[in-house]
RNA sequence: GCCGAAGUGGCGGAAUUGGCAGACGCGCUGGACUCAAAAUCCAGUGAGGCUCAAACCUCGUGUGGGUUCGACCCCCACCUUCGGCACCA
């Protein structure tokens, strides 16, 4: 062996072997577990950044983990291709799209190759290359057939940097861009979407199934969805206009005071038609529609309206009440229409005060009586009804039953559930992305291009102006084309589709990457997926991981695949940060992996990225830590010359007698480590303290081999480097396969058995029992294992300490834990 | 405002879930090796008190209470930080 730790040779010459025999190539094996490890595939940037080093190291200790346990381990690779920056590059830099996102992947593949991450590259897929978005496109074939893919004209999000339009999820924060964070503005335009509504249930039930998620995540999604129980109830304007409502509280029906309806709702023109207050009405309306969607929807808004002229009846009393027009009610939301109870919602209320409208109780607690004048907020709790005829006396949750029992008799409205979750807008005035497959064709309308016409290509040769209209729109070649259902004149969809959609089922692509009849085969899908373990960062909590869970349903329900779940266990991990930010250009606070990787070695790296902190938590980076790490692989690499120096003239394989009591700790410590690391990596993912035993382990060893001098059980020293080995492979991939190696151990380090603790090796002849007063550690008492409980209580009470303590007073009472502890209480 | 997560040495973090707080690493201090430095190795390192020294004692896991023989861990109230949602009827 070379005294000197030479990671560039050693990562190199590994690389290169694994690679030419190709290591980490899988296929199904029946009869074998499978274990499909998953990290998100990266936008093709141009560079990793540690965030991704951070994703991938993760998931390369699980993967080589569980191939060591005797699992067949799919562990793939891709890159989700199609986005903005690639049109952003080629407009500053006047370079196609494609030739700089092909450029980058080739640049990231290298640096991921580097790093020795052990993925099965034969799977690799791009999401904007024609044989992937192919199949993008045939899905988007099969959700319309389904009715799953709509076009419609809506109010929708827009982008003025990005020049497209946005999907609900992607507008974040105080309303801006998710991707750029401009402010986001609202839009009338047609547009696709995904009625992802109609599995607004399914994705809201399921989620109790996911034990593998992060209970946070699941919380951002069942937010997100928003399901909120009520009745919708048919009001009607004294004209007999319907005036539907919804709302979560039926039982307080009596206490109407009034209606609210949203400005921009188009039964207002009607409502005010003929009457005084028009003008008005028209005048506010528009105040409020000029008004920042942001600025309007923030819950801090001054609440205002004015009255229509315009009344309701109240279906249940026959009450007249006036109809207003107010900014705090939403089109978007529920029917856009509001009753108002001024007395048991507190919107209602301080609208009713500020413009002096009555407030009626009819829900009250059980022991005080409520007056409308005196309230000072809504009563919004439950209670017990009054003032609301045949429903008086009952209690609210009884009575909302009642009053939807109710209003179902007079044919005015039913129990319905109402989502926060909107249908998710998939089309994109932008170029690079994949072309939506549809034909519009003067006599036949919206026509889905055939299936055996796919794919759509993408064209290359493009000039780039954001206009705010898709770049394809002025290539004359791709807009003509013919329909498919009657040959005649047509025009092709321009819009691209949401880079979301791509990503919403490579997972499913990876498991069968090279289907040319279909994106994948259900066989092979059935077998590999759920995904097992996915990791990925948490800003995908919604987004990508709702979209993805919607995608995988409807392939379920087009029986593409035999599961409605795609991923068991999910892992979020956390930032990457230094000085406390975010790594990012403008902060001036990057670390660039290659550099690490040139100084220290991925294997450093990969060390400190996964021993500095766990992997949910930030991650601070220090340089000095990397030096630490650095330090102790050049410990590992100098034991194991030792080793070899000293130890390898004279191995044995097996135990020769009994040992010392220093080789029977450093045994014993051996077999506790490998326990330690199984539980951390495959319980816990606590990979910092995996790593931590792995130290400690090293540490035994030295002290051990620095003091034997007969060298007379060299055996325990072959189990504990071999262990050593074995545990730190999955994180430090080269360093042990080089030393396992050079020790002419068998094959490949990755290809051997997981170690298996022996119990024996754990069992102890002595115990130190803890020795409390008052539950105060006072003493300490070494004993042998399996003594009796009067015993060990005998020995505690003649501890000279306790003696000292007693002084007079009595043992009031005596805590024993077994071979742990005794607490003795005096008083 | 609502929901959620987190607060432990100089720093990153341990404490396998109610039983020795601070594992491991970084940093720092002292020592060995060296002409010197780097590297490496050894020892020490929560705060305070007492002591020549050791022994020993007190305090200590955001704050204040509580439960318990015993609390970083459980309960109640609060403070701070970070995330998510936010006029959703």
């Amino acid at each position: 062996m070379h005294q000197k730790y030479s990671f560039k040779a050693i990562e190199e010459k590994w690389q290169n072997t694994w690679e030419s025999q190709g290591s980490y190539k899988v296929s199904e094996v029946s009869g074998k577990p499978k274990f499909y490890c998953l990290e998100m595939f990266p936008y093709p940037s141009g560079k990793l950044h540690m965030g991704h080093v951070r994703n991938y190291s993760i998931g390369d200790v699980l993967a080589r983990f569980y191939r060591m346990k005797g699992y067949q381990v799919l562990h793939p690779m891709g890159w989700d291709a199609f986005g903005l920056p690639a049109e952003n590059a080629a407009l500053k830099n006047n370079i196609p799209p494609a030739k700089w996102t092909w450029d980058n992947i080739a640049n990231m593949r290298s640096q991921l190759k580097r790093m020795g991450i052990s993925y099965d590259w034969d799977r690799e897929v791009a999401s904007c290359h024609p044989s992937y978005y192919k199949w993008t496109q045939w899905l988007f074939l099969q959700f319309f057939k389904k009715g799953l893919a709509y076009r419609k004209e809506a109010n929708v999000n827009w982008c003025p940097s990005c020049q497209t339009v946005l999907a609900n999820e992607q507008v974040v924060g105080a309303g801006v861009c998710e991707r750029c964070s401009t402010r986001v503005e609202k839009k009338n335009l047609e547009q696709w979407f995904f009625k992802i509504t109609d599995y607004a249930d399914r994705l809201l039930d399921n989620l109790p199934k996911l034990t593998g998620w992060p209970e946070r995540v699941k919380v951002m999604q069942e937010n997100w969805i928003g399901r909120s129980e009520g009745a919708r109830v048919v009001f009607r304007s004294e004209e007999g206009a319907e005036l539907p409502v919804f709302t979560t509280r039926p039982d307080t029906i009596f206490g109407v005071t009034y209606m609210v309806i949203a400005p921009e709702h188009p039964l207002v023109e009607k409502l005010i038609a003929g009457k005084p207050e028009a003008e008005a009405v028209r005048s506010f309306v528009r105040k409020v529609m000029d008004q920042d969607e942001i600025a309007r929807t923030a819950a801090d808004t001054e609440k205002e309206g004015v009255f229509t002229g315009a009344y309701a009846i109240n279906p249940l009393n026959g009450e007249k009440v006036p109809i207003w027009v107010a900014n705090y009610v939403l089109l978007g939301y529920g029917t856009g229409i509001v009753m108002g109870v001024p007395a048991h919602d507190q919107r209602d209320f301080e609208f009713a005060r500020k413009y002096g409208l009555p407030v009626r109780v009819v829900i009250s607690p059980e022991d005080v009586e409520l007056k409308g004048e005196e309230l000072t907020e809504a009563f919004a709790a439950e209670g017990y009804l009054v003032n609301s005829g045949e429903f008086t006396g009952m209690p609210s949750q009884e009575a909302i039953g009642a009053v939807i029992r109710k209003v179902e008799e007079l044919g005015i409205g039913q129990a319905q559930v109402n989502y926060r979750l909107r249908d998710w807008l998939i089309s994109r005035q932008r170029y690079w992305g994949a072309p939506i497959p549809i034909v519009y064709c003067e006599h036949c309308g919206i026509v889905p291009v055939p299936v055996d016409q796919l794919p759509v290509l993408l064209p290359e040769d493009v000039r780039f102006k954001p206009t705010g209209q898709s770049p394809l729109a002025e290539l004359a070649d791709f807009v003509a084309t013919t329909c498919p259902t009657c040959g005649g004149p047509a025009r092709r969809e321009t819009d691209t589709m949401d880079t979301f959609v791509c990503s919403s089922w490579y997972f499913l692509r990876y498991t069968d990457p090279l289907n040319e009849q279909m994106p994948f085969s259900r066989e092979k899908a059935d077998y590999w997926m759920p995904v097992d373990q996915y990791i990925g960062g948490i800003e995908h909590a919604i987004l990508h991981l709702m979209y993805a869970r919607f995608f995988t349903m409807v392939c379920y329900d087009l029986g593409l695949v035999g599961f409605e779940e795609p991923f068991t266990n999910l892992l979020t991990q956390g930032m990457v940060t230094k000085d406390g930010f975010k790594m990012s250009k403008s902060k001036g606070n990057v670390v660039d992996p290659n550099y690490i990787i040139d100084a220290y070695g991925a294997d450093t790296a990969r060390l400190f990225i996964l021993f500095a902190a766990p992997p949910e938590k930030d991650l601070e980076w220090s340089d000095q830590g990397v030096e630490g790490c650095y330090r102790f692989l050049n410990r590992v690499w100098r034991l194991a010359v030792e080793i070899y120096e000293k130890y390898l003239p004279v191995w044995q394989d097996a135990a020769t007698g009994a040992l010392s009591p220093a080789g029977l700790e450093l045994h014993r410590k051996t077999h506790s480590t490998i326990k330690r690391v199984s539980e951390d990596i495959q319980e816990r993912f606590n990979f910092n303290t995996a790593i931590s035993a792995l130290m400690e382990l090293v540490n035994t060893i030295a002290k051990y081999i620095a003091e034997d001098q007969e060298r007379s059980e060299p055996w325990v020293v072959r189990e504990a480097l071999q262990s050593l080995l074995l545990c730190l492979a999955p994180f430090a991939p080269h360093i042990t396969e080089e030393i396992w190696s050079a020790f002419g151990f068998d094959g490949s380090v990755h290809e051997q058995n997981w170690p298996e603790f022996d119990p024996a090796a754990l069992v102890l002849d002595e115990v130190e029992i803890v020795v409390q007063i008052n539950g105060k550690v006072r003493d300490r008492l070494l004993v042998r294992k399996g003594i009796s409980e009067a015993e060990l209580e005998e020995k505690v009470k003649a501890l000279p300490k306790v003696s000292e303590a007693l002084n007079g007073k009595t043992i009031r009472k005596l805590i024993v834990v077994p071979e742990k502890l005794v607490n003795v209480v005096i008083g």
